[in-house]
DNA sequence: CTTTCCATGTAAACGGTTACATGATTTC
DNA sequence: GAAATCATGTAACCGTTTACATGGAAAG
């Protein structure tokens, strides 16, 4: 049984072959805000997906630095991420623990949970730039160094969407931020 | 230094003194959409938490079953919590395997990736109405039986902040559903 | 020559989930 | 008497995160 981690990585090499090190941070750069994955889950979870023949690897010299691993997903590889993406859609696990203290907003003084709401707002405000300016990118074709027809190409489909997921819930964030200091303030009177 | 999980624990019993076993019960309830816990984190972490001298409990005769363990917050408890809420607010941390698969649906036939966004929306949409009749519920006083002044109590007011973030972020969802079949159409064509 | 970035890995610690385990009481 | 609900716990497993570890190349 694979885990999650390994389809994050096969996504990300169906997308372009990379390294570890540039998949670390093309998924830090698009993926963080659905599956945060750090390099040394990346590097284990390649030689385990290529032991099992599903990715294989190229040594390329780096332009600077030392030589560089650069893995694409082989057929077999391909075939058991989409097996997986057919499957059946497994219940959202969100962890978000800006709300487990929103829980007790209602035992502060309200200003000082507007206050508390206030740095929320702004984290998600630049988050929302963050994934806008990505947006821009990807659909300008910056980000799309090798392919002919970037808007068009089946990996840049998917990280519109992923992107586009993180547009839509950075919206709602605020909303809600905005909301809640809404609700504190009418309960304070 | 305690884990995210004792504070929830500690703002469910700050809303009301409850047994482990209606803490599971209302966690999964109000909480489930931001931090899941399952009773067996929770009884370790209660004894924990009492060991410490942040949360105590009383022996209660159930009305069926076996005899129940009320807890409470101390004043220690009370103020490890407000204490914990006031610090900085930490970055959200989602998983969401939806979207892992949503990074791939470039890769599938239009009609499959259409479908299996059907069956996304339908997840959420039901989410959605799980939430509203939560916030039903809240504004009309059924869930609060001991209080005097439910909608104005202060526990009350945080049930509320997470329940409306729940039902945001639900809207949001089905919203991205709409985008991304639109996305996946307009790219087919 | 020191810092920064490139690049790849390992190992221990931590936390959460799943499965195991027990037993009382009520309902069918 | 079988099943369901109430009620509380433990233990093994699994995956992630954090810290440790190494070293080459370029820039200042």
């Amino acid at each position: 049984m694979r885990k999650t981690v390994d389809y994050v990585i096969l996504a990300g090499l169906a997308h372009e072959p990379r390294s570890g090190y540039d998949l670390t941070k093309w998924l830090a750069r698009v993926a963080s805000h659905f599956w945060p994955v750090g390099h040394s889950s990346i590097y284990p979870a390649l030689a385990a997906l290529e032991a099992d023949g599903l990715v294989r690897h190229e040594a390329v010299a780096s332009e600077q630095g030392p030589e560089r691993k650069v893995y694409s997903p082989t057929e077999a590889g391909y075939d058991a991420l989409l097996a997986w993406v057919n499957g059946p859609p497994p219940e959202a696990q969100i962890r978000d623990e800006q709300l487990v203290r929103a829980l007790c907003y209602g035992l502060l003084p309200p200003e000082r949970a507007r206050a508390l709401l206030a740095a929320v707002r702004q984290y998600h405000a630049e988050r929302l730039v963050h994934y806008e300016e990505l947006e821009r990118r990807l659909r300008s074709g910056d980000d799309a160094k090798g392919e002919a027809h970037p808007i068009t190409g089946p990996a840049y489909t998917g990280t519109l969407l992923v992107v586009r997921r993180g547009i839509l819930n950075e919206h709602s964030y605020l909303q809600w931020c905005d909301e809640a200091v809404a609700i504190i303030t009418n309960r304070s009177q």
